[in-house]
DNA sequence: TCGGCTATATTTGCATACAAAAAGTGATTG
DNA sequence: CAATCACTTTTTGTATGCAAATATAGCCGA
């Protein structure tokens, strides 16, 4: 079950068994990406280890790891902090991660088994349920799924892994939005409409789609990042 | 000078004077780059930290980094060894390396300074020297400095970080590599190809030789890690 | 001789301790 | 009154110590 993961949102940590300080770097993601450490935040060993109940070491561990995702920057002799969301890195990821999910779409109708777009459509439902419910979170969390396994039906670990990486510094600004229901159902549309291609396997389409999808959610990052960058400085 | 992070392949550090840990990621990523760690070898945290030496508790924020990257696997209670260098992981790192260097070559069309072309045409020349000298690693590094320089001219820094950490991966395998001379030669052409389309500024060609160009470097990789997989196993 | 078990040694993982650097504080002086 | 300097406090960076887990070796028994 490896979508479980995207949205592992457990805090206090209910496994011991035998993982590790993994459980930290798991942790201190969703603390960014929930926004609970905001951007540009400093991050306190000593307060954080204690939040997360560890000792610094893992935690240093966990900071370098994230480092590398590029969630948190590290400052010489001063720490490390909270990625900044810039409009402009925004840019920037949006661009890439169009150019991934391309990619994925258009592997993903030469290698998706039925299954495979059986297990879509049946998120796709998921999340029609929640958007006619309301229930944003529940929305984006199906949402999200889907673009997950389009990724894994493409059948390239390694670009599902860049793809999760970067998508998490999207989820940051994400997890601010408020749709409006006219926007929120013009996505929703286009999830219809992604849905069909990958159904006839037209590669070219979805391709399209996928950019035109990532576009509007640039549109959409924008202005939230714009608004709360007016409001909190 | 961000080009010669690339191929810094000191080991006993020279700056102590402000520089961190980063030194031990620099150093280890070279060691596994370079091959002295073979893939799938054990990473003993004691030794390494005598050879790098420091103390075990910087070389493990290392190994967590590098691992976040990719390059080295993490055992849970049971270490960490090198990332295998598997075919199958290799053909996954060339298709979305491909997509990227198309989007990097459409994007450097259309954002390079001619002071930016002036540059790479430079680095060619070198590249094209040492070809004719016959010097195989100092035709390499302009190779990457060249590739490193068009990702820069995208003016998209998150794409050239994510192409870097790819890139490592392939760069492994190629440090195995004996060119034959006529694959040489005809990398060499396509470069010269590569150079002309980024000159016109015509994105659709370059795409498309890049994508090409990245195929042949794929099938080179595999025959040297299909030579090599028989050899030492 | 071979397989399994125990005891030993190594190694990892985490916590703590210590040193250096940065940040904060306050007093003194121009 | 502001700015600077010295001093204190906090925080980071690194080393070391210790416990748990794993690997290794040796031993016994079949």
């Amino acid at each position: 079950m490896p979508e479980a993961a995207v949205l592992n949102t457990n805090v206090t940590s209910l496994v011991d068994r035998r993982l590790l300080h993994e459980t930290v770097v798991s942790q201190l993601r969703d603390l960014i990406v929930q926004g609970e450490l905001a951007p540009e935040s400093k991050l306190n060993e000593r307060v954080l280890a204690e939040k997360l109940g560890t000792s610094r070491t893992p935690l240093r561990e966990a900071i370098k790891f994230l480092a590398s995702e590029g969630l948190v920057e590290l400052l010489p002799n001063r720490g490390a902090v909270v990625a900044a969301l810039k409009p402009e890195k925004m840019k920037e990821v949006f661009v890439v991660l169009g150019a991934l999910e391309a990619l994925a779409g258009d592997l993903a109708c030469r290698n998706a088994t039925e299954a495979d777009i059986a297990e879509i459509r049946a998120l796709h439902y998921h999340m029609l349920a929640h958007h006619a419910r309301g229930e944003l979170a529940q929305y984006f969390r199906y949402n999200q799924q889907i673009h997950i396994k389009l990724m894994e039906c493409a059948g390239n670990a390694t670009l599902t892994q860049v793809y999760r990486g970067l998508n998490a510094h999207v989820r940051r600004a994400r997890y601010m939005a408020n749709l409006s229901r006219e926007r929120w159902d013009k996505a929703v549309h286009e999830h219809e409409e992604i849905l069909d291609a990958l159904v006839r396997r037209d590669g070219v389409r979805l391709q399209g789609l996928l950019r035109d999808h990532l576009a509007n959610k640039l549109v959409l990052v924008m202005e939230v990042l714009t608004a709360t960058q007016g409001a909190t400085s």
